[in-house]
DNA sequence: TATTGTTATACTCTATAACTATA
DNA sequence: TATAGTTATAGAGTATAACAATA
């Protein structure tokens, strides 16, 4: 069979293709294993941020997440929806939705930190601790 | 105001949400600024690595850049209805379907690969050459 | 005027499942 | 049996635009 033999050519020093493929593995990784947690990374995010931080309005959580503030409505909204999460506006600025965690919120929330935990296990297991310092600043870089 | 300050704790310590983030810069990046091209850099990749290897199959290409083949169809699909590229399938192997950039395509790759050049200098001006080759090293071990 | 939330809409990426044709 | 392509379908993530309420 002539089988053409791939290589990727400068392709290869494409540092954004790296980057996509490096997060698509992780993406793939979290959904294999914890698909029975019912949550994406990022709706465990949300969960996380609300906990540390009662009465968050989305504006907030938008700009901690990198996130527009419609993508942010669809998935505030899906997490009251499942009740984990209440809003109500904020006494001192009516504008804003401020909204906290459900008990229900705060026992799923405890779940998803455990399989958070083993998948950022599974990620960082492969670097010594030197090397994850270093490529958490190098990423930092991009986005700050 | 009372406006909470928002710090993100141990999720900081989460590299899968710096590498979510660190990709979303980038996609972002690229968006704001080359949206003119009319392309996204998956359809680049394509592009790219068709003009590299004629009479790719659609497999190869899945492989390559880690797709689903479902997803790959989607790709390889749109980039024909627009005349960048001719699938036709193999002498060797009739289930396979090879194929390769047209005129139109070729044209197309190489304003994409200026573009892509453009882009990845903003992406790597924050890194010195060591640093670039370290963050490459480490992004590979996560999806190899 | 600017900010916050809201809704409608759309596109990309990803994936699963079931099917056909070929090896 | 296994592989390659195809189609239908669905969900997550992202974003824009326009609007109402509030500051």
């Amino acid at each position: 069979m002539t089988r053409p033999r791939i290589t990727r050519g400068d392709l290869d020093r494409n540092l954004g293709l790296r980057l996509r493929r490096a997060h698509g593995a992780v993406q793939r990784h979290f959904l294999d294993h914890f698909s029975e947690l019912g949550l994406t990374q990022k709706q465990v995010s949300v969960l996380w941020l609300t906990g540390d931080h009662p009465d968050l309005a989305q504006t907030d959580l938008a700009a901690a997440l990198d996130m527009d503030r419609a993508t942010t409505m669809a998935l505030v909204h899906g997490l009251e929806k499942r009740g984990l999460l209440v809003r109500r506006p904020s006494a001192t600025d009516r504008r804003r939705i401020a909204f906290r965690l459900t008990d229900a919120g705060t026992a799923v929330l405890a779940d998803a930190k455990a399989a958070i935990v083993e998948h950022e296990a599974w990620l960082k297991d492969r670097f010594t601790a030197g090397e994850l310092k270093t490529l958490e600043e190098l990423l930092a870089r991009i986005y700050r």
